[in-house]
DNA sequence: GTGGTCTAGACCACG
DNA sequence: GTGGTCTAGACCACC
């Protein structure tokens, strides 16, 4: 369910949050469904429970799940989320499109590989 | 022609590295001219000359500029380096236009938006 | 009769304690009328009757009500904390306003706010 | 400059935001100027380092400062917070004036309450 | 020196 | 069992 890349730059919780950020936004978790255990994912995981902590207390500030004391952390499913988050990829799309015009790559190509994305066919991971 | 971010959670000289790449792969400075000296770039920016040696040492590291001891450093104009940052660029866009279809954004969407991008007169920054 | 937010941060008892004794002070509940018992509120609310235990035993420790084994659980409409509780409000009353007074806000600002309250008809929520 | 209150229910790294945040916005601290380094104040406060980073961490989430790797944390002096705060503070006292009216307290009883505090001379802490 | 991340292990409150 | 807080101590990147 979650990949972590140690050769990452970027700290490992960060990884976690985007991973259920992404999973939450694609739907691919149902709302109020549960998450899994800090200890439990901490072991499958075999990292260190607080660093799942932080995770999961990143993405509860963010508005992806709530946490409720001696219960559990679950799926939050908030539309308005989605919404700006569809946005921000949108803005930064524009950005490297923008960059990539800038250094010389033709409209046609940048086309082509918007084409070719929307060929595969769409798979959750 | 640098300006530093503070509040950026970059480095300072990891800012100083992408400006300076930047410049070079846009062609906006020509090859083989010369950069401003660590000295006066530091003085100029009030930070660390080793700030500056350090993005000097990475952006010769990357091919972007080479150094002549007792000389400066010059812009190298390396062509594989610009067909190697498309490349890369490309596969960016890939990847967030994945993450879009995958968030339920429509193909015209975005063919819109690399459109608007092609529409404007492109500047410099 | 007493509503629960789960994605509240603060426990499940203590939002039951905080609504019961909110009932009494108002006057809402007459002295001397009976609670549901344990039972019955824990499967209205659909939570562990050790809950709702946990939540009578706070009302109790506080003098809010009393329990009567084999009986039940009534209200004790205790003067002395009626009072208590007013006293305790106005200072933290006394409190946000000093802190609002130090962040600039001007005393006529407040006096519109307390002003508008006493316009209001009371409502029970 | 900080004082823990050990007995206090709220969590440490809480009462530590909530103090700075406070002299921030009642203007006790200027714009830009240093705050104390994270293993100075641990060690002042006799606290561990990591709950002082998370309080820092907090405050800057929030925007009241900003941290540089390598050189240290800045209050930010943002006027679009205070405004905020402002306004929420006032929400505050229109709840619990609400609540004491509810409860039989007279309208002249508050009104003394706040002249009181607009008589005291502002003093900082 | 600075902030930032992580581990290991403990204790608490809650249900 | 659950999440939340804290300590002690380590290592990293940056300046």
């Amino acid at each position: 369910m979650i990949l972590l890349d140690y050769k990452d730059r970027r700290p490992i919780y960060e990884q976690i949050v985007e991973r259920f950020s992404e999973l939450i936004l694609k739907g691919a978790l149902e709302a109020d469904s549960q998450l899994p255990s800090v200890r439990n994912l901490a072991m499958e995981l075999s990292i260190n429970p607080n660093t799942i902590q932080r995770a999961y207390q990143e993405l509860e500030r963010q508005g992806y799940i709530y946490s409720i004391k001696g219960r559990g952390s679950f799926t939050a499913q908030n539309e308005e989320l989605a919404v700006n988050k569809r946005k921000e990829l949108m803005k930064e799309i524009k950005k490297k499109v923008g960059e990539g015009r800038d250094m010389g790559v033709e409209f046609e190509e940048v086309i082509n590989v918007v084409r070719e994305c929307y060929k595969e066919v769409p798979k959750d991971d």
